[in-house]
DNA sequence: GACTGTGAATAAGTTCACAGCT
DNA sequence: AGCTGTGAACTTATTCACAGTC
């Protein structure tokens, strides 16, 4: 039930999930993959080997239970407990992915932001949080008990941001930062998000004919 | 030269294009795929496949010339010519990209920012970008000659919205709502960015050692 | 009859390996 | 000798097609 589950899967797992909880407000104990095909973008086929990874727990010529299904998955993720998260780098995206952050997740809480700026510290971002020094990195992050770090500093600072939150116990990065992370002896899961690349490469389409 | 190039071709050259004017302003004027591959974590096979889809430009024995390549990736991109954006939604992230996005690229520029609150409209979000009614949409998008657009808008306008961009002449979107955008007669390119997957699929990787 | 689960076929992308210039 | 350009091998992901279950 547990052999190495693609990347792409478990990114498709957290639209399985939005789609679970509509479904769920509307009443829709069984669904079909071809429904959740309809409703995903993806592929019934694709949908059902996706599931299968985890063993199957459909059931032939009915569908699947949202509610089991929405379980699992939300278990599969980790999300049935909560998640600490970090956001370093209290500038416009950090601040704004905060805000954004706390209105949609109730699984993943933000736990803590941080900046060096002395006019930000102290400084109150949303409910809850209050912009921490990042001199108190390591000892916040371990006492929260903080497993991810979202990075919006400036790129100079990035490497050695990521290298203290590894110390401190950080186990997985959302590296808003155009470096090129890299670590010794622990081996973090970054997911990289370079928005330069979003804008740049999106203007190539701009020029095409679709 | 021209033949269908692959998207993962194309989301690379941004970052071979950071690179470029990093070597540029060290005055580097030759490089390998090589020292290519070391800066930008990508084989320097694949670089040279990449840069191949555009025609031979290296020399070989010696490497490629930091210039020409740079050029001509900016002209691949279309970004030799400055490209029009609008960021359709003045919240959070919205504002939070005009500004970031204003900082960093010259070639993509931010043209107009709307929104539908009245206690946001007219307000300056940075230098030269002050929010428009999103009454205004489709008549400033034309004049402008806008052709990429940003949503940060909430899901159940998101559809409705990029409908009006594309009667307007935007060819490509860069979608932060989690809306599966469909389009009738138009095709536009749409990339989608759904920052509740990175977070939540990120949350599996924090329970996993590595 | 409806829908899942899965091997087999296909497609897309990456790495290998080496011939070909300079 | 050094480095590009590229066909061939390989790897990864998706789609096809159908047997199996309810």
């Amino acid at each position: 039930m547990d052999d190495k589950i693609p990347g792409v899967t478990i990114r498709r797992l957290p639209v399985y999930l939005r789609v679970l909880r509509q479904l769920q407000t509307e009443n829709v104990e069984i669904i079909s993959s071809a429904k959740l095909s309809q409703r995903t973008g993806f592929s019934s086929e694709q949908i059902r080997k996706d599931f299968a990874y985890f063993g199957a727990f459909g059931t032939r010529g009915v569908g699947y239970q949202t509610d089991v299904l929405r379980k699992t998955l939300m278990k599969i993720l980790g999300l049935d407990k909560g998640i600490g998260v970090a956001i370093i780098g209290a500038g416009n995206l950090g601040t704004a992915l905060a805000r954004y952050n706390i209105e949609r997740h109730e699984e993943i809480e933000i736990s803590a932001i941080f900046d060096n700026d002395p006019d930000k510290i102290g400084t109150k971002i949303a409910d809850d949080v209050t912009v921490s020094s990042i001199d108190d990195l390591e000892a916040i992050v371990g006492e929260k008990d903080i497993k991810m770090g979202v990075l919006t500093v400036p790129p100079e600072a990035a490497q050695d941001v990521a290298e203290a939150m590894v110390s401190a116990g950080v186990k997985a990065f959302l590296n808003f930062t155009p470096v090129k992370l890299e670590f010794e002896d622990a081996n973090p899961y970054v997911q990289n998000i370079d928005l330069s690349v979003e804008f740049q490469s999106l203007a190539y389409y701009t020029n095409l004919d679709g």
